[in-house]
DNA sequence: ACAGTTCTTCCACTCAGCGGAAGGCCGACG
DNA sequence: CGTCGGCCTTCCGCTGAGTGGAAGAACTGT
């Protein structure tokens, strides 16, 4: 850009993204300084560049003038894959879950070492849980973690086990060995399963949905509280909804927006008036 | 910024933010060119600015070369208050709606003069619909958008009625006259209906989710097939979920992401590993 | 009254960002 | 099998948009 001093070599972009990066699910709300701080910007580039961005609503100030993530921002990326393609197709399959257990329904990708949650159905009956639509758990320690990383290439694997495991419970599976022993017995027998790994009380079972070659796109699970578990009764209705879905995103073939053919229509009429 | 020629005062931030604003539903997944056509950038300028938001995974680039918007994006909009606020806290009530009704369950807020939908729950055995989770539909052919609208103030609403009131079925109100005797039926009844105004053989039946001095925040509702609908029995489960958010809203206070009480210790368990 | 925050506005310096040009790659058409 | 018209990518010299310091306003708690 330009600037009179200490200028590292970072762009315009960069210090904006870098700002976005400031906010976080434990830092949902923050004041111009904290964002200053947490971007490494000085005060000045900060409340310029959050004022643009501000007026473009991709952040919003509150009435005691802190920032959070703004409409236009949470609008522009529901246009995302993730979600108009993985979900939508998903969406009646995890309802259809959700009818049929009343328990906490869960969609994921593996996104790195993570698992990143699509979508995450509760009602008021369903455990509390840790997870959130639009957050991270490791992958041994949740049921989808281990669909997705079971079905995923020995690279991949053992790439995953060479870094420490976190043990989130004393149930946590944190030893490579056994880790990589489980996996074994999750592709054979098509479903995972999690005895309190995540969370003390819960389990879950889950499966992956795998596209024509066989690799692991996503994950559907179910946690449910650990008196309730029955893994017999829940894997099949999982196991059809994984099917169900695989088949759906295989005929949706490469469409970016699967569901919406005459909305088109409808974009138009809302048009030809205005 | 700098640059050597036709330099109209846009900024890079505001560039940035064209480059985002070039996606919409109907051009989720767009070309290099596209965008620079779309967002009225150089080539040269769109093909550095895009790098480095493919880079941080604000965009992400197709094995055809097209780019679509990525998933830190998703991940960044999710953290906003809509998302971590309230649909957080109207997901339960939401789902114990779908249990109830099997049909297409929405939530909105109103944005400038439109319906903005922050969730949208559907199964197998719902009507197919124009709406989705991030869409905007107009406020006077919705349920949602009609209920939103009958409680905002009378300035509000007449700044509504002065534009044109898109007509998109012959059962669309588009009479300014009409519209307003019917919010204020729908005000004195507290619930609104549809018949088939947005989609034809489609009805709905919405309700408002009222703050502490009576302002609508968002409004529920339940769109249904003309045959099925009996707002009779429709309506009391939706004011009971509407009710029921809006407590739930109000004992929140402003906490920035209510259900998240005992995931900061995860995060700490998590973080104390690596 | 004071020390500590916060946010906002002003300003002169300068390098990051700009777009044109040129070249490579692909598929379509004649 | 050239040629055209799309795409995308890299290179390069010019320059004004972006920079951070300084100064001060506003607000808070002590």
């Amino acid at each position: 850009m330009s600037g009179n001093t200490g200028d590292d070599g970072r762009s315009v972009t960069s210090r904006v993204l870098g700002i976005l990066d400031a906010f976080d699910i434990e830092h949902p709300r923050l004041t111009l300084s904290d964002i200053a701080r947490r971007a490494s910007l000085s005060l000045t580039t900060a409340h310029r560049l959050v004022g643009e961005l501000t007026e473009w609503r991709a952040l919003e100030r509150g009435e005691d003038g802190r920032y959070s993530i703004g409409l236009r921002l949470w609008e522009a990326g529901l246009l995302g894959p993730l979600h108009t393609r993985l979900r939508e197709i998903a969406m009646p399959f995890l309802q259809g879950l959700y009818e049929a257990t009343r328990e906490n329904v869960h969609l994921a990708v593996r996104d790195g070492n993570e698992a990143l949650y699509v979508e995450k159905l509760s009602g008021h009956r369903s455990v509390p849980i840790v997870s959130r639509t639009g957050g991270r758990l490791p992958l041994h320690t949740t049921g989808v973690g281990k669909a997705l990383l079971a079905w995923e290439t020995c690279d991949h694997v053992d790439q995953y086990l060479a870094h420490p495991l976190a043990r989130l419970t004393r149930y946590s599976i944190s030893e490579p060995g056994r880790l990589r022993k489980d996996l074994q017995r999750i592709r054979s027998r098509g479903y995972a399963t999690t005895q309190e790994e995540m969370t003390l009380g819960n389990c879950s079972v889950a499966c992956p949905i795998l596209d024509a070659e066989g690799r692991p796109i996503a994950a559907v699970g179910v946690v449910v509280h650990t008196v309730r578990v029955e893994p017999d009764r829940l894997a099949p209705p999982i196991l059809a909804a994984a099917k169900g879905i695989a088949d759906r995103l295989a005929a949706a073939g490469d469409d970016p927006y699967p569901g919406y053919v005459h909305d088109l229509d409808l974009t138009k009429r809302m048009r030809r008036r205005s």
